[in-house]
DNA sequence: TGTGGACAGCAG
DNA sequence: TGCTGTCCACAT
């Protein structure tokens, strides 16, 4: 029998040895409908057993001895457990943003490894225990260890945990099963639902929207109603209420049958926002977040599947959940980088969001306070519709921004960390007891070790990448991990004057308790969080007043309300701006607009104190005026200039390899080989590079990179197909691995 | 020589 | 993961 196509076929993505894909056959009846994305029924092993498997790829040519290709048994239509709009789903991105099928489906599908973990299994005894004991001594005899040691356990206690039979006395499941069939044992399986808050029903009542709040509702729900399908950008300044917004669009979308995803960055997926989505919907809302473990992942998609639940609230990841009807996608706060997923396949969720919402009839709600340029750019052209929210809904006022000139405090003579300003606002706001919020652009700038003789730096041995000094003199390269101590001479010259640089969180903690001894002082950032409910901690003790000053990151900035703030001090707003790639103004705008939102967002009106050494920079000025507008404008302007996105679109092309040469070898044949591609296909396209990743080594893995930019995204998707091809059948690249970015968030 | 249990290793 | 072939202990 000879066939003409060959499918390759992953059988089960939940097992590490059979994380690869198989060749099977496709009979003649199943041409058609043999399609990448389809599930299957296929023979497997010895003894053939039918197991599920999906085709990841086709081809014509068999790639092993073809006696030992077995065809495909069927091709399942409808397959009602996994939706198989998400299966194209996944081929969609692996096509649109790179990598394996393999990688496309672990992100789409959720993982089934966790079935075990949800079903708590537990052996109970169904014979007397006179029978077990008549057992125990007949199978003692016959010196069958595994047997002895269940019967053992039986005698001892009643109910056994089934985990801790297998694993802790080491009983195979073989042994199990007879034990099973001879029905002395019984094996019980309890579906536990792991729902990390607990059930409550609705308890309030809706809030009255205000008029505006209503307008947005009333144009999304009309257009719903109409069977028209939009994206939409609601762009709301901090407490404008978008999330009234949001819960109210939903209420009507439950309420025709539907379900709905809401995605929050992982940072903001704290009790205090998600209680309100308990509140109003009650137990038909669920959470996934990080902290959970697979299992408890696993059964919220179940729960969803199950039809018990109507809304998820979760990051990213969260936008996979099997929801049989979906109607709607939130992604709130849509220009945090965190929506761009940063292993392979490197996918957008705003992106992967409106294709399942195409995919499924659902339609996509985005809001930020501070768009993405690229969201902005899209709601300006029409292709979103924008709206706006630019009053904060309880009539709080706005805070009162001052920007201070670092290099004026220097002319000053003035070397604290704290300008005047600052400093006199601090001392104002702890004799009133209030608090303050103080906040440092970046953890990782700071705290590089350097010799002032000859100006060595300690980098880490594994990365390229300074190592960072930690309390109890430890450096600690945040990259991989690697610490060593702080050494006592410098390593290059020998100098005793080596010492660390910058301002750290620690490091303005210590000036902090320097300066305002009798103030208590609460920091946060990667060090303080480590726990699993640090961070929940540090908010909370702070929230009731145990301490007068938070110091902190990102972290700190990100939707949390603290009535008592009245003060947010930004010690240095520009360390960003230096962050290299093309979005660092962007970010910076992003993180002192947020910086600014904090304070003083109850009745007693706040004030902000941005410091910095470009006071007149755009970034800085828009900010302190909240001025989205004028930043977009200006930002828009630099992004045209250099062809940046929006403007344009880049690829980056990333080769990765453990030998330095190799790597240098496999960049510069690709490089050419697109250049002459580009030649041939008389494209536009503008290449940078090759040339080493500005982390030009990780984890002992040498980087190497060329970035692509041109005006026509299809056309970088056609460059990547190329490489990923050329890459694989010109077999040059043994020991490199290629990998994809487009439009990257992350400096490379 | 037969039988059942334990266990390694493989699956297209 | 699930299954089979294989080896071993013990019974006959």
């Amino acid at each position: 029998m000879s066939y003409q196509k060959y499918a390759d076929i992953i059988i089960d993505i939940s097992h590490e040895n059979l994380d690869k894909t198989y060749q099977y056959a496709v009979p003649e009846e199943f041409l058609s409908s043999a399609v990448i994305g389809a599930p299957v029924e296929v023979p497997f092993g010895l003894g053939n057993r039918r197991i599920k498997g999906y085709i990841v790829g086709l081809s014509d040519e068999p790639k092993i001895n073809v006696e030992k290709i077995k065809p495909i048994h069927r091709v399942i239509v409808n397959d009602p457990v996994i939706e198989s709009h998400l299966i194209y789903l996944a081929y969609w991105m692996k096509e649109t943003f790179g990598g394996t099928m393999i990688d496309a489906l672990k992100t789409v599908i959720p993982v089934k490894k966790a079935v075990k973990i949800k079903e708590k299994r537990r052996i109970v005894p169904a014979v007397s225990g006179n029978e077990i004991q008549k057992l125990y001594l007949e199978q003692k005899k016959k010196n069958n260890a595994a047997r002895v040691r269940l019967l053992d356990a039986l005698l001892k206690g009643q109910v056994l945990d089934y985990t801790d039979v297998t694993e802790g006395l080491n009983i195979g499941r073989t042994v199990l099963k007879w034990f099973e069939e001879n029905g002395i044992i019984r094996i019980e399986r309890e579906l536990v639902y792991r729902n990390p808050f607990s059930r409550q029903k609705a308890q309030k009542e809706p809030v009255i929207l205000n008029e505006k709040q209503q307008f947005i509702v009333n144009q999304i729900i009309n257009d719903y109603n109409n069977g028209k399908r939009h994206t939409y950008l609601i762009h709301g300044v901090t407490g404008s209420g978008k999330t009234e917004v949001y819960m109210e669009v939903i209420s009507k979308v439950i309420a025709s049958g539907k379900q709905v995803i809401v995605l929050i960055p992982e940072i903001a997926l704290t009790y205090q926002t998600v209680n309100r989505f308990y509140e109003r919907f009650g137990d038909r809302v669920s959470i996934l977040n990080s902290r959970m473990s697979d299992g408890e992942r696993y059964d919220q998609s179940l729960r969803a599947r199950n039809g018990e639940i109507d809304i998820i609230i979760g990051p990213r990841s969260a936008l996979f959940t099997p929801f049989k009807n979906l109607g709607l996608i939130i992604i709130d706060e849509e220009h945090e980088g965190s929506y761009k997923s940063e292993i392979t396949p490197k996918y957008h969720a705003v992106e992967v969001a409106k294709k399942r919402a195409e995919l499924t009839g659902a339609f996509v709600i985005l809001g930020s306070a501070t768009p993405s340029l690229e969201s902005y750019m899209k709601g300006l052209s029409g292709e979103y519709k924008l709206f706006t929210l630019d009053k904060r809904a309880k009539e709080a006022t706005l805070p009162k921004v001052w920007i201070v000139d670092l290099r004026e405090e220097l002319k000053q003579k003035n070397r604290s960390i704290f300008s005047r300003k600052l400093k006199e606002l601090m001392e104002d706001r702890l004799k009133k007891n209030e608090q303050i919020m103080l906040f440092i652009n970046r953890r990782g700038y700071s705290g590089f070790v350097s010799c002032r003789s000859c100006g060595h730096v300690i980098k880490c041995n594994h990365c390229d990448i300074a190592l960072t000094s930690h309390i109890h003199g430890k450096l600690i390269c945040h990259y991989c991990g690697y610490e060593e101590r702080m050494p006592a001479l410098c390593p290059m010259c020998g100098s005793r004057y080596i010492a660390t640089f910058g301002t750290g969180t620690q490091k303005v903690e210590e000036m902090v308790k320097k300066e305002f001894p009798k103030a208590r002082v609460l920091r946060m950032d990667m060090d303080t969080t480590k726990g699993k409910n640090g961070y929940q901690e540090i908010l909370s003790a702070f929230s009731n007043h145990q301490a007068d000053i938070l110091v902190g990151t990102q972290m700190i900035v990100k939707g949390h309300d603290f009535p008592l703030v009245t003060l947010v001090g930004i010690i240095a707003a520009d360390l960003s701006l230096y962050a290299g790639d093309f979005r660092a103004g962007e970010r910076t705008f992003q993180l002192l607009s947020q910086a600014a939102g904090r304070a003083g967002r109850d009745t007693i009106p706040g004030e902000v104190v941005i410091q910095t050494y470009h006071p007149e920079h755009y970034t800085v000025t828009a900010a302190a005026e909240g001025n989205y507008r004028k930043f977009y404008e200006q930002e828009m302007l630099y992004r045209q200039l250099l062809n940046y996105p929006p403007a344009a679109h880049i690829l980056l092309v990333l080769v990765t390899a453990k030998d330095e040469g190799l790597a240098d070898r496999a960049i510069a044949v690709i490089g050419e080989a697109l250049k002459e591609h580009i030649r041939t296909k008389d494209f536009k396209s503008n290449i940078i590079g090759p040339a080493p990743a500005s982390i030009s080594k990780a984890m002992d893995i040498y980087r190497r990179v060329i970035y692509i930019k041109d005006g026509n995204y299809d056309v970088l998707i056609e460059l990547k197909n190329y490489l990923e091809e050329y890459f694989k059948e010109s077999g040059l690249f043994t020991g490199c691995s290629l990998q994809f970015d487009f439009d990257p968030m992350n400096v490379y």
